[in-house]
DNA sequence: CCGAATTAATCAGGGCACTGATTAATTCTT
DNA sequence: AAGAATTAATCAGTGCCCTGATTAATTCGG
């Protein structure tokens, strides 16, 4: 009997609580539109022409989901993609006016959802909510790129054992 | 320009707390085994002989979920499934022993790795941290289920305009 | 007892998320 | 200028997550 008690566990707690969201978007923002879309959507009002890369950095999606997410953004006509002329392998991305009138309703409605989501917290509770999980996120990305080594220590080696 | 700030947004948010999550699951804990499979095998360590519906009770996954990591979990041989001789619905699920030999060596991984996770917050962070999550997550489920309505007001109305 | 409602599991289908490999275009280096 | 390294995007493959529909077994009601 060595079972531990999960809900000591912040990896399960990440998962509940994103689910939780997800049921709430679902019923209360749209069925058609997702949060990572609307993500996206949002980086593109904020700073159009942006490439699928960089827009990917903006709003935490890798560089396989984020051709995904804009593939169906595409595909729904809210954004379009042109070749950038200055470097052939880019793609600039723009909301078309459908993009820019759906960012717009779901903004509003994602406004009311966020509130009933928060609102068995208090205001500073909320507060607290978004600092410690900004906090812990930005600790652990952190820890994938070792963000220029300080010592530099050579324990990679190129061109070692092959 | 209408652009809302996404750090304020707590579906936003948990998304990149998962993602945060996942990373250092798979590079501190196991590459072979997901933090969904752990908790699966963790919730037979508990009650050996449950059926699969109630194990994704336990650990908040859905009935289709369950239905998968439960196969990948027989694949490599880490559990059997029976049919239940009482109900021929049901199969009953047990780890064999390679399944417990996994959850005894990732159970101390785990242990590492929330460690690592939660060291930018202080003990008493620590406890806020769960404590908010789990106020969220569970007020969000139970917006899923009525749970009894009160007054009962019949809105739905069965047999109504087809 | 028997048909109707319920329930456990599966299937089909869509979407998010990651890794490793590949392709095409650009930039760096010599 | 030509080859090497880098970079943006795509593809293949695996796994999580959800909904709606279906199938098989059980339970409920008359």
């Amino acid at each position: 009997m060595a079972a531990v008690d999960l809900s000591t566990h912040p990896g399960h707690l990440a998962r509940r609580l994103q689910q939780a969201h997800y049921l709430l978007w679902n019923t209360m923002v749209s069925e058609e539109i997702t949060s990572p879309q609307f993500a996206v959507l949002n980086a593109l009002v904020a700073e159009p022409g942006l490439d699928q890369r960089t827009v990917g950095e903006r709003v935490g999606l890798d560089r396989s989901t984020i051709a995904e997410v804009i593939s169906r953004l595409g595909r729904r006509a809210l954004l379009d993609k042109v070749r950038d002329p200055q470097d052939g392998r880019r793609f600039l991305l723009r909301l078309t006016d459908d993009g820019l009138r759906v960012h717009r309703k779901l903004t509003v409605r994602t406004a009311r959802m966020n509130q009933v989501f928060l609102a068995p917290l208090s205001a500073e509770e909320q507060t607290v909510f978004f600092d410690l999980i900004q906090r812990v996120s930005d600790a652990a990305e952190g820890l994938r790129n070792p963000a220029e080594p300080l010592g530099a220590q050579h324990q990679g080696l190129p061109g070692g054992a092959r």
